[in-house]
RNA sequence: GCCCCUAUAGCUCAGUUGGAUAGAGCACCAAUCUCCUAAAUUGGUUUUGCGCAGGUUCAAGUCCUGUUAGGGGCGCCA
């Protein structure tokens, strides 16, 4: 049905017809000058390395066994240093056409994970405060990597760690209760280490307003609790209007709770990966790849962090899933080798866990850099992000840039520049498909899968690529790299723009062409829909 | 001192995993609605643009080595 794989499953026959080692690592690419043909390989270069003979004879020897009727091809052209050039017939895209109109909503979707299992961990962030823009790239990245994962045939589970036994919440629980208590009136003075934010303050009023002093003598446990509830509460809420959703919530006081913390150390020495100096216990992760052993319990008898999180990750493990992913900030990228060897020493594959690390957002406001801090109650959150910007062209901002490099945004900028924001960009192309199909309803004319009708360029240069699309799905989902996704809708929306303005779609005049072209938009309909939900921005039919 | 990330046009970024003459958008100048949505399109300029120096090969922005600059990280903190 795709043009791309009908082309080089001919090709990976003819190697096989002709005795070829097949393990060769060639293209088919759509070239990006159209005198270069419709579709292009480098195979015969890739082969003069294994059969050690001029490119031109190899790509010659390869043309005349081409099918060219079964690719619906028209012409084969040699070019270049041994390059060989597809143009295609005007029938060749009926197929496509089909294929998308059938599948429609699950356009793009394959079964290429075979159901094999995902458990993505992603924003998790502290429940002491609101989520800033780390946080709200965390969560565009990680929802749309889940969508595109699910989209290519993999069970996915979205999950968020809620590090509540450590002592930010404890910090947190102080800090209630001395609101709580100079809500009432006690003159008492702040933690020094506590959290200032105006909402503790809230929150502590609404304590009095709704319990008055009948909390005064409950332990600090019990602000423990309420004060994460109350936080998580507020991350949910933030997050959902944002249109991230999370399946499981897993809290570190569980791990403790269950007893599997305490197995840890145990497990592991029994395995040899533990011995002890100076009064601490240390993990031997440099056996595994990290560049220095690890202590697990200090000498004063406590845990370090590290020890519940590899208690985590083996719950995780132990749950069944077949990968783990998690994305983390850059200022993680030193957990990555020491979690990795806590996998392995405990008996899992390296390959089974992938931490994606994203970089730095710097804030620009007023010509200077906005610091991200949380405890001065100050920073700008991602609440005040979506406010300005709106959360479809959060979404996209965040989906469409590559985690590995640092991004900047200028809010004035991001403001200003709202309505030449792509994404308002790809929805009206969304939304010009809808009014053309709206108005071609009142025609009475049916619609025509053939396609041999658009024989105009910009026709030729859409119907190309809207066949890639279940490429570049796939590449995005194994890459999980939802840039690529937000690049091909902006390429796609620019050609149907282009398109929409050479063409006139609905002619009264030729009811022939227009029955074809409006399925074209149709199709592209379809198409940019169904990337745009991936992404997790809305597809509007007017604007 | 060691480790990770980044460096492509004035700015923001792509570059199909090593392929053909390295591309978009923004910005600047002009043109296009009696016609399906002008949040669009078409030209033009900025244009000696892959940080620098070597190397690998038919072919390097892409791979290797060295080097420079910016960001982040190197605790018995989380």
């Amino acid at each position: 049905m795709d043009i791309t794989m009908q082309i080089k499953q001919e090709l990976l026959d003819i190697l096989e017809s002709l005795n070829i080692n097949n393990d060769v690592n060639f293209i088919v690419e759509i070239p990006k000058d159209t005198s270069n043909g419709d579709y292009a390989t480098n195979i015969a270069l890739q082969l003069t390395k294994i059969l050690k003979r001029n490119p031109k004879d190899i790509a010659t020897l390869i043309v005349s066994n081409f099918n060219k009727e079964k690719c619906h091809i028209k012409k084969i052209e040699i070019a270049g240093p041994g390059f060989i050039n597809f143009f295609v017939s005007l029938d060749s895209f009926a197929p496509l056409i089909k294929h998308i109109i059938d599948q429609d909503e699950k356009f793009g979707q394959s079964d290429y994970g075979k159901g094999k299992s995902y458990d993505v961990e992603f924003v998790s962030a502290n429940p002491t405060g609101d989520l800033h823009l780390g946080h709200a790239w965390q969560a565009a990245l990680g929802d749309s990597i889940c969508n595109l994962l699910e989209c290519v045939g993999y069970k996915v589970t979205r999950e968020y760690y809620v590090n509540d036994a450590g002592v930010q919440i404890l910090n947190l629980s102080k800090s209630i209760y001395a609101r709580y208590q100079q809500a009432l009136g006690i003159n008492v003075t702040f933690p020094s280490d506590g959290y200032h934010g105006q909402d503790i303050i809230d929150f502590a009023n609404y304590l009095k307003n709704e319990y008055g002093d009948s909390l005064i003598s409950k332990p600090l446990t019990y602000f423990r609790e309420i004060g994460i509830k109350h936080e998580l509460d507020k991350i949910v809420t933030d997050l959902d209007y944002f249109r991230v959703h999370f399946d499981v919530f897993s809290h570190e006081i569980d791990l403790y709770e269950r007893g599997l913390v305490d197995k840890i150390i145990p497990t592991l020495e029994q395995k040899g990966y533990i011995y002890y100096k100076d009064n601490a216990t240390w993990f031997k992760t440099t056996l595994f790849g990290d560049d220095k052993d690890r202590v697990v319990k200090k000498s004063d008898g406590t845990y370090t962090y590290f020890l519940p999180d590899i208690a985590y990750h083996q719950d995780k493990l132990s749950r069944g899933y077949d990968y783990l992913v998690n994305i983390l900030g850059a200022d993680h990228h030193g957990y990555i080798h020491r979690m990795e060897a806590a996998i392995c020493a405990l008996g899992y594959q390296k390959e089974q866990i992938q931490i994606i690390i994203h970089q730095m957002v710097r804030l620009i406001k007023d010509g200077e850099e906005l610091k991200l801090s949380k405890r001065t109650g100050k920073a700008y959150t991602l609440k005040d992000l979506c406010d300005e910007i709106g959360v479809n062209a959060a979404r996209y901002q965040f989906a469409s840039k590559n985690p590995g490099s640092h991004m900047e945004i200028d809010i004035d900028l991001a403001i200003k520049q709202s309505n030449e924001n792509p994404v308002y960009y790809i929805q009206y192309a969304h939304a010009r498909c809808c009014s053309v199909i709206e108005n071609f309803k009142t025609l009475n004319i049916s619609d025509d899968y053939n396609g041999d009708l658009l024989t105009n360029q910009k026709e030729i240069n859409l119907l190309k690529h809207l066949g890639e699309f279940e490429h570049v799905i796939l590449d995005a989902a194994l890459n999980k790299a939802p840039y690529k996704l937000t690049n091909y809708l902006y390429n796609l929306a620019m050609l149907f723009h282009t398109f929409y303005n050479e063409c006139k779609i609905i002619d009264q005049e030729n009811s022939k062409l227009t029955a074809q072209r409006v399925v074209l938009v149709k199709i592209t309909r379809i198409t940019i829909r169904n990337g745009l939900k991936l992404i997790g921005v809305e597809a509007l039919n007017k604007m």
